[in-house]
Formats: C-alpha cells, sequence, structure tokens
DNA sequence: GGAATATTCAACCATATGGTTGAATATAGA
DNA sequence: TCTATATTCAACCATATGGTTGAATATTCC
C-alpha cells in the first residue's frame, strides 16, 4: 500500500465536496481566469467565490499568479491525481472482491439454482 | 461530458474528506463488521463512531445488514467509481493541456533559449 | 422475566463552513 | 492626484460537523 498524506486528502476530497468549487475547477481547466471572471456566472457574491477560491489555493489545487491588482487563476492538478491514486487503490480492492463474487456467483449458477440478479441502482 | 449527480459527489467527497471514515472503509474492504468491532481501534466514543458510520451509509458507501441487535456493515464501491470517474474525467482533460505544454516547452528548447526548469513540489 | 449486549436517539457543546455586507488595500488609468 | 477597478480582510450570522454523555430500544441469553 502506498502512503498517502491524510491531511492533503481531507483537504483534497473536502475541497472537491462542494458543486461551485467542482464548478470553478471545471472553468478553470478550460483555461486561466482572473477572480472577477470566475465570480461572473454565479449567483452569489464576489467574496463568496474569493472564498472558495482560496479553499482551492488551501488544497492546492489552484495556483494563483499575482500581477498587480489582477489575481490569475490556474488549475493545479497534482492533488486530484493523489486523491485519484488513493480512490483506485481502493477501487481496485473492492473490484477484486468484487469479481471474487462474481466468481463464486457464476459457479453457483452453473452448478443449479441461480442465485438472484444483482440490483440496479436507480 | 458525462453527467454526474451533484448531490452524489458532494456525498461521496464529503463522506471521503475525514480520516476516521477512509479507515473505517479501509477497515471494512478487508471484510464485513459490526459496529463495535469497527470502533473498537479508534480512541473517540462508540457513539461518534456510529454517526461516522451513518455518514457512509448515507453517501452511499456502507451498506447496513441488520441481523437482530448486531449491524453488519459492509463496503459499497459504486460511489467511489463514480467519483473517481469524475476526478478521472478532470485529471485526464488537465493532462492533456500539461502534455501540450510540455510539447511546446520541448519546442521552445529545441529552437534555442530553453525555459526555466518545471518546479518540483517539496 | 430479567440481565447483558448492540446499537441508535437526543441533547448539548465547540468549532468549521458558506454566505452576507462594509471597509481596506493596492494598482491602473485619466 | 483623483477615480475607478480588482481583490482581500473583518465582522457577523445561520447552519453543519464532529465530538461528548445519558437514555432509549431491541435483541439475545440464562
Amino acid at each position: 500500500m502506498v502512503e498517502y498524506s491524510e491531511q492533503a486528502l481531507d483537504r483534497t476530497f473536502s475541497a472537491l465536496a462542494d458543486p461551485t468549487r467542482r464548478a470553478i475547477l471545471g472553468r478553470l481547466m478550460s483555461g486561466e481566469a482572473r477572480v472577477t471572471e470566475i465570480a461572473e456566472p454565479f449567483e452569489m457574491s464576489l467574496n463568496a467565490v474569493s472564498k472558495h477560491v482560496a479553499v482551492l489555493e488551501r488544497a492546492g489545487l489552484v495556483r494563483r499568479d499575482v500581477q498587480g491588482r489582477v489575481h490569475q487563476l490556474s488549475f493545479e492538478g497534482a492533488p486530484i491525481l493523489e486523491a485519484a491514486r488513493w480512490m483506485e487503490e481502493t477501487r481496485r480492492f473492492w473490484e477484486a472482491r468484487l469479481d471474487a463474487l462474481e466468481a463464486f456467483l457464476e459457479k453457483a449458477k452453473a452448478k443449479n439454482t441461480p442465485p438472484d440478479e444483482k440490483e440496479t441502482k436507480s
């Protein structure tokens, strides 16, 4: 198992746990932007957006490049990579177990009484 | 772009944004367990752990199977898969941009004035 | 039935979060 | 220099979060 910084994961996941912040990241992925530009499409105040940006910056997901009075923001992917790796590992573990289960079900089915179908989430 | 349920992503990411809850998931990945068993290694009260489990359950990351007074908990991977997909998409976008940047740097280097080296994070 | 066990519910507390408004700061431009 | 612009800082508010303790509930076992 790879080692992860718990604090970094905390910051990354909680930064991602807000739709406004995910939208900001989405916006930044298609290119740099200033705080005011970022804030424009949202219904909330500029200050609220500024705070969201600060959260993203603290999590390392956004880089701020101050040029005079303008703050250029850009997307920074490294923490996502880290968190995604954590999730991948988790998921792989789970899938391995799931594969084992499926194999078992398959064998059971081949034998005689077919078990219940897998549920489908709505 | 695939569509994601914002609320589901909210719940998944904020459920993952806590080290205790990630540890609980880790524990559950190696097999089912009851609430008391889960709580045992933690310093906090059983009630606190019970609440964490409830959060994970609400996010769909944990399934609860009540057998008499015992609640058997098991890991449920689907939401992780969903969130991981979101991150993968995000990451791919970013990597594409990064690749473009690297290509640009490479070309610039080949020409004449080598631009600054990429910084390495501590 | 009565005691022990597994778990949640309820109330409470401290702190964090997401929003607001108004003022402060710093830079750009006439 | 004066004004407009870009942004943060500070104070405040409502609600959410993560923890506690004590009581309630349901189940098992003697």
